[in-house]
DNA sequence: CAGGAGTTCTGAAACGTTTAGCGAATCGTT
DNA sequence: AACGATTCGCTAAACGTTTCAGAACTCCTG
């Protein structure tokens, strides 16, 4: 492996005008300049970036953790992260954590050891985490979820406006009984929506009684969730992420329901199928890259400013799209 | 930051002591453990990665290339790598390469800088710079796609025989003229669905003129491409992918045709929507997750055991699983 | 009891950079 | 011609580990 030293020598110069040249951090002469560029070329050098780290101490990487990125929700999102770190020069390691504590443990303390400069979270950990994440010099900010006490920077949709105007759709369409496959989860996004949901239904005087089922994540428990939902007999439903529209439509087959005209159906996240599933289903479509993308920048924002700037809340707009499932003629 | 002297000096040991307790590397007696491992806990000490990768020159890190990770195709493969990366203690390091040379350029030389081990690329790049890779001592496996001549070890599904049976699907529901949507782009796969396309169709004696059209990976061309296919009037299609599917599926219901009735179809990849979508698809389904996994141990396997042992094939098995639109009842 | 054989631990060099501080060369001024 | 300023490049120390060679001990053995 070639090193600076050998770059030095055969340019006829001392490592220090090699680093020199490098990384412009001092006045080269143009000649000089010229044979060290050259010998790089020649020798095809690539600077040590751990050397380089442990000297500097930065190390240019930083870390997205998601709970499964099987999860076509996220994949916008690691891109935009990916699109923007990358032009900024920095690399992404991407992280995997199944919402298990241990694995988030683990995987938290392998990126302090590798000298990470933030992590991006796209769920809720312990505070205390957060809080031994900084001590140890990381910068966190949260993506899509949003801290209690904003102890820390985070990136959101406005979640409660959003499911506000999707179930004020659905009202519109003239539907009274509607109901929400929501989830609980500890994060915030679940809360917030429930909360739209509730506040359109109550402006509409309607009173949901016993409409509301909360589920868990995985996709098992949405459909006995979204079963239980169905029996009782809503006329329409606001399925508060991907994973529970897809148990809707799954549990409407099921159970021969149609959709819109026996219960319509209004839905969060936009991924791919929902314009492809019969009928094309109206949806809260989150600017997921954007998303991604806004909570790279605020990293390195941070990480350019300085530690001990306030928490700062990034708002992004999601947008109500129109399909067939609500009831609207495609 | 906390290292390995303070450890030493809280412990009252040398930190070569410290070093060998951490890493099992020689002998220590139990007290001293003991009292060197309570003072890594109560310092919360994480041995720098840097310092130890550039002592070692092994980084414990692996780099995975995919075009766009917004293809809801690779969110399972990237999560069958990461999994066994980490069951091994290493870390993935996500890129994005568009197919784009002067990314995958960019992309491929700071993985150099940065020493990781070794990449697993999703498709194929110009052979030159897998030498050049080799000779700085990285790794290279492909996954899905196999390099013309295998100089370096690739994972990939048996998409001959797959495609072929998906043909002979198609076909033994009585339809003779079946066309393909296929992909070019210089990868094995598109190219060997291609041939089993054929071959099927030779097989059952059909000829099947003017019913192959060659797409471009990207949604807008294929939609373009499969106007082009359905206007030609086929009986069946196969879409050669998952985009070329979606190409499908939209286009059929702009110009009215129906699923499987008029046109029957059969698809590769299958990602969530499939089972969603209206008619439900049936495709063959590639093991991503498996493909994922195993193009990481066999990359772990190759670091093991040391740069030069011939270039390996690992075949795995697509199903074809029958939904409805191939004319099957759900 | 001398001296060899094991044990268990330590000192110090090395990995490949960056960077402070120093020194040599050049230059303009007087 | 002598002298500071200025420019440009170099020396060497540091970053935090690992690891080799060997020091200090203990324990046998004859």
């Amino acid at each position: 492996m070639v090193t600076i030293k050998d770059v030095a020598r055969l340019a006829g110069v001392s490592p220090a005008t090699v680093s020199a040249v490098l990384n412009n951090s001092a006045f080269v002469s143009p000649p000089l300049r010229q044979r060290v560029e050259r010998a790089i070329r020649s020798l095809n050098y690539h600077p040590n970036a751990l050397a380089r780290g442990l000297k500097t101490r930065r190390t240019h990487t930083i870390a997205l953790l998601v709970s499964d990125i099987r999860n076509p929700f996220y994949t916008g999102l690691v891109r935009g992260v990916e699109d923007v770190a990358r032009e900024h020069g920095y690399t992404v390691i991407l992280g995997n954590s199944d919402r298990r504590p241990e694995k988030i443990q683990r995987y938290l303390a392998t990126l302090v050891g590798r000298r990470v400069e933030g992590v991006i979270l796209t769920h809720v950990v312990p505070r205390s985490h957060v809080e031994a994440l900084r001590r140890q010099g990381l910068q966190v900010v949260f993506v899509d979820v949003r801290p209690r006490d904003l102890y820390a920077d985070a990136v959101v949709v406005n979640n409660v406006e959003a499911a506000w105007g999707a179930v004020r759709h659905l009202v519109a369409h003239g539907r009274r009984r509607v109901g929400i496959l929501g989830f609980r989860s500890g994060l915030s996004t679940g809360d917030e929506r429930l909360v739209g949901y509730r506040r359109a239904l109550e402006e509409a005087g309607v009173q949901p009684t016993g409409l509301v089922v909360l589920s868990r994540l995985a996709l098992e428990h949405a459909q006995e969730a979204a079963r239980e939902l169905l029996r009782r007999r809503p006329d329409a439903v606001f399925a508060a992420n991907n994973t529970m529209v897809l148990a809707i439509l799954r549990t409407a087959r099921e159970l021969g329901l149609r959709i819109p005209e026996d219960c319509a159906l209004v839905g969060f996240d936009d991924v791919e199928w929902m314009s492809v599933a019969e009928p094309p289903v109206t949806t809260v479509a989150q600017p997921m890259y954007e998303l991604g993308a806004a909570a790279a920048r605020c990293l390195l924002d941070r990480l350019r400013e300085g530690r001990d700037r306030e928490s700062r809340l990034t708002v992004l707009h999601a947008d109500l799209v129109v399909r067939r499932s609500c009831g609207c003629e495609g």
